[in-house]
Parts: structure tokens; C-alpha cells; sequence
DNA sequence: AACGCTCATAAGCTTCCCTTATCAGAGTTC
DNA sequence: GAACTCTGATAAGGGAAGCTTATGAGCGTT
């Protein structure tokens, strides 16, 4: 059984003959003749009494109508479910992140897009450091990725668009160590407590760095969980280095940010696969980069 | 876009892998392939995202796969409703019939095909002479036709069964001639009034034939509904000629019914097309043909 | 670094579908 | 009632589409 020999039969039922819905299905009619014996083979039941002039629906034959139109509208549902997706009429966008990048510049993507395309829904897949962001857009299990390096882009393993720089604040304590200041340099970091994040997140590369360069100081915690860092330092734990991403969250929690001089930032990247993306990524991409360059 | 492309997507979607769904579907990897792009080109949308390894669906694909299954479920819905009206678990049957052998013996026929095959339901499409209900088998307006006729079968035009003879009677008033009388002859109707059938009928038929004998009668009545025989009988516009199928519901309504002698009858047959017959019609040919030889 | 697994591509063959041409039956018309 | 017309079936040939085997390319794994 065929989609084809459906629609045939139903040509057949509709325009009431063979001649008649050969014409209308723009086919000769031997070919309605043949499709109607195969169909009628392989469904077992003759579909039509064929009485010389007339043809006349047989009991299967009824039957098989409601059937065969459901079975016809199906298809074109299916098409129109697939379209449906690619007028980003509805859908889904995955976007990988990074915990500091999904604060901003994220949410402001994803607001701009959310207006311009208010059927699709954007779900925002946790990553953690650079590389989960890199292999999660490499196998597919986001078709975006956003992330922060301080190092080179990924350009080799994916497409990058720089959608910004962040650069690195101090958060401390309203009572803390800076309080009053509005910036501090880096070497004054020396010989204070630090909350520092997961190895292979750009914070935790800064401050790795800074060690590096001979700046000694203390860490007091190390966590994988980037909602806990404000909290710890609130509680007196030690001071932080985070991105300005966190600028607004942290002084609305009562903490005190500080610039860190000389500036230095991290590199905030959009990334995508290299091959065609879906009409949905496209668009994102498009709203994203627009508003950046703006 | 087709069905066959619909179930290769899905059986890919369900094995996880073109290959492992060559393998469940029994066909080459590259027929799969080139199935899906088929599709995808079709669709202008990509399903997958192929990466290297794996193939991951893309949002157009996952909002295929539900339609996709729908479509799939919708035709082996249609071969099932075929199905069901070949196995007799449900659909109809059309028999035309004249008004008289729509009492007996199709009321009976119908009362053995339906304990046998409760699910199909049996149609009665009214005719009212031999030749409407030849013609309406002919033409397939219905498959099976009852009919009573004094002459020869048309054995050339359709198939024909006999399956009983019913003899004339004659109905009058319980009050009327003919009170205490078991049978008349032919010869007695003379000069008495007659409430007589169509042209056409067996029962006209009859009729005619008597008064070509000389047997002379006034026709006090003529109808085309059959029903009002009766009630014409009982409100004394004259006596009537009818089938002993009669016979039960005249003497219900109070008439009294007397044989006519000598005995004459009309041949009772079913008749059908005389190509391949519905499963239906077989069966219902084949009850009817089993009782009356029993 | 070599192997294995994934899916894509290429080329040949088979199958099936559609075409034109013709036939056969039944209703219609003169 | 004979010719005509309209119905759908049948026959034969050409072309497109699908399946096959063989091979290639990319990625992950050992």
C-alpha cells in the first residue's frame, strides 16, 4: 500500500470514474487502472464492482475512504510540522553555556530573539568549562554553544563569532579588604583568601595566572557551582574573581566589586558547527551579532 | 514525500543509526541514505546533523518523528478497516427486494446472516417490480436482489438462485364473501371487486393472467404501496391477490386469507452479479441457499 | 598510528510506474 | 437495431527511481 494509490483511489471516488479523475490528477488513465489493481492486490479486497460502463464502490471500498483521508492529511501534517520548524513558527534552540555567560551576555540574546521569534523556546544546556561548551556543539547535543576563553578561539573545531570581552572584577565583602575603593591591582591580591572556580573555566585560568606571576594568596575554596561563590564571600569566607557578568548580581547581593588593574578580560565567543546550521541557529546567531556590533 | 521514506526515518530514529536500521529494515545502508536525503530534499529541511560518528536529529526531524508515526499508523488503519469488512467483522450489505419477499423469506435470510455475522448489517433498498430489482444488481446499486416472478428467471442478465415458491392467496374482510371458506377456485373471483398491485408485480401478473382467461372482475383499486392492500381489504373496497408471505401479517390485521385453487405460485429468487461477489454477499447467498435446502 | 565504525558517494542493475495504442462492453442516438 | 460514444481493461515500450555492491571520508578508539 502506497500514499500514492490512495490519493488515486480517492481521485477516483471524488471525481465519481477513472477518466474523469485521470484528468484531474493530470495522469493517464491505464495508470489509475494499474494502481488501483495493485492496491487492490495487495489490500485483498476489490475496492470497485466494475460493471462495464459504471464503476461502483464496493463495501471495502467505502471503508477504505475515511482511511485513505486520514492517511492523506497525515502526510501533509507531517509537512506542515517540518515546515512549521523551519518558519520558526515553533521549534527549539539548544544553547550551550557557561555558568557566567548564561547570566550575560545570554540573556539579553535570548531576550532579542525571543521577540523576533516568539514560538521558539531556547533551552540553555549546562556546560562548565570551555571544552564542555566546544564538544557538546561538536556532537550535536547543542547546535549553539557560548563560551570564555582567555586563550585562543577553538577555530579549528568550530565557528567562532566574538560577541564581546569580559574582564575580570574582584568581589568582596560590603566590610570586606576593598571596601571604598572602585579598583585595585592585581598584586594587591597577595596574601588574601581567594574563592576561585573549576579548573578550565576562565576565572580560574586569570587566577592561575596571577600565581603564576608570582602574586601568593590563599585559596580558601574551590567550587564547581558558580551560584555559591557570592554567597561564600558574603560570608566573610575570602574575596573572588569573577567576570563582570556578575557585576549587577553581586552588588544587589550586597557585595562590593572592584575593578582589577591592569584590565584584563576574557574573550566571549558564540560558537557554532561548521556545516548548515537550522533556520533557528541561523537566526540566533544573526539576532546575537547584531546587537553586538550595533 | 512517501511513506517508505517515513518509515526509514523512523526505524533510523528508533535504532539510533543509519546502519543499525539497514540492518531492522533488511536493506542496504547507502538505500537508507539516499531515502533520507530523498525526504530531507523533499522537505527542505535536514533531519539530521551528521557528524562524522553519529547522526543526531536535528529540531526539523525531531518534529517529524510524531507526524512521521501518525502517517505510518494511518495506513495500517486502512488496511485494517479493509480487512475487517473482508473477515465480515463489520461493514454492509445492500439487497434489494420486492415489497412482498421483503417479508418472507428475506426477513427470515436476514435473521440467519445476522446470528451468523452480527457485525454486518444488512440494507433493504426498495424495488417494486422484477426488473428494478435486476437492474439495480446489474448496476450495482445493490449487490443482492429478491424477486418474484411467474415468468422465466433472467438467468442471462444476473445470477440467479431459487430458493421458494409462494402460492396466491386471497384476502377479504373477516365479514366478506368468502367467511368460513378454507380455498376458492380462480373461477369464483368472477365478478367480484379487486384490489390489485402495480403492472409488473407477480401478483398483477397473476391477475392479468386470470381475467385473459375470462374470468371477468372489476379492478376496484390499484397500488403501488403494497402496505395499503390490506387496510383497503378490511374497509370493504374489495378482495385482494396477494403471496401467502401475506398470509401472517393479514390474518394479525384481521382479514381472512383462503388459498385460490389450483394452486399457483410465483418463483422466489435471489439473484446476484455474476462476477466475484463481496464476501458479504457470498456468505449472505450462502446462508439464504443453505435454509432453503435444509 | 592503525584500526573500526559511522555515514556518503558512485555505478550498475532491476523494478516499477507511466505512457501511447488498442480492445471490449454497455448505454445512447438516429 | 446499427453506429457512435463513453466507460474501464489490457498490451508493450521507455524512463525514472530504488536497491545493490564497492569504495571513500571523517571521527573515535585501541
Amino acid at each position: 500500500m502506497d500514499i500514492r494509490q490512495l490519493e488515486y483511489f480517492l481521485a477516483i471516488v471524488d471525481h465519481g470514474g477513472f477518466n474523469r479523475a485521470a484528468s484531474a490528477m493530470y495522469i493517464s488513465q491505464p495508470a489509475l487502472s494499474q494502481a488501483v489493481q495493485g492496491l487492490e492486490r495487495d489490500l485483498g479486497s476489490a475496492l470497485f464492482h466494475r460493471m462495464g460502463r459504471r464503476a461502483v464502490l464496493t463495501e471495502a471500498g467505502t471503508a477504505l475512504i475515511e482511511p485513505a483521508r486520514a492517511a492523506v492529511r497525515s502526510l501533509q501534517t507531517a509537512r506542515a510540522s517540518v515546515d512549521a520548524v523551519r518558519e520558526l513558527r515553533c521549534g527549539r534552540l539548544d544553547v550551550a553555556s557557561m555558568p557566567s555567560q548564561a547570566v550575560e551576555p545570554l540573556t539579553t540574546m535570548i531576550s532579542a530573539f525571543g521577540a523576533r521569534f516568539p514560538g521558539v523556546s531556547v533551552a540553555i544546556k549546562a556546560a562548565f568549562i570551555t571544552r564542555d561548551v566546544v564538544d557538546m556543539v561538536r556532537t550535536g547535543a547543542a547546535e549553539l554553544g557560548l563560551l570564555a576563553t582567555s586563550g585562543p578561539l577553538p577555530e579549528r573545531e568550530v565557528a567562532c563569532h566574538l560577541v564581546g570581552r569580559q574582564r575580570f572584577v574582584l568581589v568582596a565583602a560590603a566590610d570586606g579588604p576593598f571596601t571604598g575603593r572602585r579598583s585595585v591591582s592585581r598584586e594587591e591580591l597577595a596574601r588574601h583568601r581567594l574563592i576561585v572556580g573549576q579548573r578550565g573555566t576562565g576565572m580560574r585560568a586569570y587566577v592561575d595566572e596571577l600565581r603564576e606571576r608570582g602574586i601568593a594568596f590563599t585559596i580558601a575554596a574551590e567550587t564547581e557551582h558558580r551560584v555559591s561563590l557570592i554567597p561564600l564571600v558574603l560570608s566573610g569566607v575570602g574575596v573572588a574573581v569573577v567576570t563582570d557578568a556578575w557585576r549587577t548580581v553581586a552588588e544587589h547581593a550586597g557585595a562590593h566589586v572592584v575593578d582589577i588593574e591592569p584590565e584584563s578580560a576574557l574573550d566571549i565567543a558564540l560558537v557554532s558547527r561548521r556545516d548548515e546550521l537550522s533556520p533557528a541557529a541561523k537566526e540566533f546567531l544573526a539576532c546575537a551579532l547584531d546587537d553586538t556590533t550595533r
